[in-house]
DNA sequence: AGCGTTTCCATAACAGCGTTATTGAGTCGA
DNA sequence: TCGACTCAATAACGCTGTTATGGAAACGCT
């Protein structure tokens, strides 16, 4: 790594690049994906554009550092609630945190799973991956919830399963609970019903995985 | 509605407004929802952008013609497969069709569910909602779903169910399909264990419903 | 028939966007 | 001290959605 020290003239412009990223996580926040605009967060950096192309390489640079925090936001959510000890209250409160992590940051949320463009969480700035992203590149957290998932499964069953059926599990998991949330963010679904019917699929999944529906509900009660 | 005639001069151009929502779904096919520019739109249709704020108030009016399109196309979807003497096979097919629409409509399913703006399906052009859109407003083949659920119920329990708990089941079933169609188009998963996955969730869906597992696979190698 | 009125759309302009070429200021190694 | 290099500001280009202007075609009316 040649020179990169920080000019830092008069005005004590800390470490642009952080600022930089932290100002378009608040943009995405407030306006969305498509609400990230090069001058205005330029502007409010009280920088040109043209520093985000030295320190990014360009627009898609930035959404890919974006995208990349936002899987570690995401990733933090999930390990806020692990809890090997208990597999059931770990099961439900991580599918409770996913959703919570989408309402929390629901731009951030649509840049990652919109799917409007492909980036790669694990890859440094300004690299694109063509191809479809392997799910645990893709998606780190979804490690939590396989392991989640097989806690849970080797606890009801007293055996451990086998794995191949827990990362296909997991994923249908995954995908309930992305769909319902999905949903809830597109506007399919009134506030107040979201969550009952969120919790409806904890429940539905949580039996399914071998727990008893009452043990769910108490686990519901208990985290909400 | 007062003159509404059209002008035609000599370049035959027959109802222009048709032919620019055509011309936009292939925009939208080819790239998606922010694929469509007002100026390449009217250059295909040999007009001016004025044009489509004449007919259409602007670029989000054209938007939520081409979203109420989009809905006509899914219900046709659905529609194509109901089968009310074999709930089963009109479930799992239902399920089926919803997923190959994604698959098939790519674009215009990222502008329907993709949660960047919310339009309403119903409503004519240029009408917007800020509220919460009512499902079955939303998405007129939830109908479709709800009733494909609610005699399956009702086939295999041998009693009608509750129509709350039906629409609450139906709910989970669009999120199930939502969440790994979604995912799918993102591309987090290979294109070749998508299909595989929805069918898991096709056998773990229609089996909670009632249905035996044999049954089911029948009925996914029968459509498949 | 003739004359407003109205409808429809082409032209041209404006502000904003992402991007890039140019240029200058500041820092490093020799 | 001096050349090489890094970083970022300025200004421009082509694109976007949008709007003001204006003109041509068809209608309603007398």
């Amino acid at each position: 790594m040649p020179n990169r020290r920080n000019l830092a003239t008069e005005p004590p412009r800390e470490d642009l690049a952080a600022r930089l990223l932290e100002e378009a996580e608040a943009l995405v926040r407030r306006d969305g994906p498509d609400g990230v605009a090069l001058r205005e967060l330029a502007r409010a950096c009280g920088s040109s554009t043209m520093a985000i192309y030295t320190l990014y390489g360009g627009k898609p640079g930035l959404m890919q550092a974006l995208y990349a925090i936002g899987f570690a936001r995401l990733h933090a959510y999930a390990l806020a609630v692990e809890e090997r000890a208990a597999p059931l209250r770990w099961m439900v409160r991580q599918m409770l945190a996913y959703r919570r992590f989408a309402l929390d940051h629901t731009g951030m949320y649509r840049l990652m799973f919109g799917g409007e463009k492909r980036f790669s969480p694990t890859g440094r700035h300004s690299q694109f991956v063509s191809l479809a992203v392997p799910v645990e590149d893709a998606y780190p957290a979804f490690a939590a919830l396989v392991d989640a998932v097989g806690t849970c499964l080797t606890h009801h069953r007293g055996a451990a399963p086998d794995p191949a059926e827990v990362q296909d599990l997991a994923f249908l998991v995954w995908g309930q609970m992305h769909g319902l949330v999905g949903l809830e963010i597109a506007g399919y679904a009134d506030a107040a019903d979201a969550l009952g019917r969120y919790e409806s699929a904890v429940r539905f999944i949580c039996t399914n995985l071998g727990a008893a529906a009452a043990d769910v509900d108490a686990e519901l009660a208990a985290a909400g």
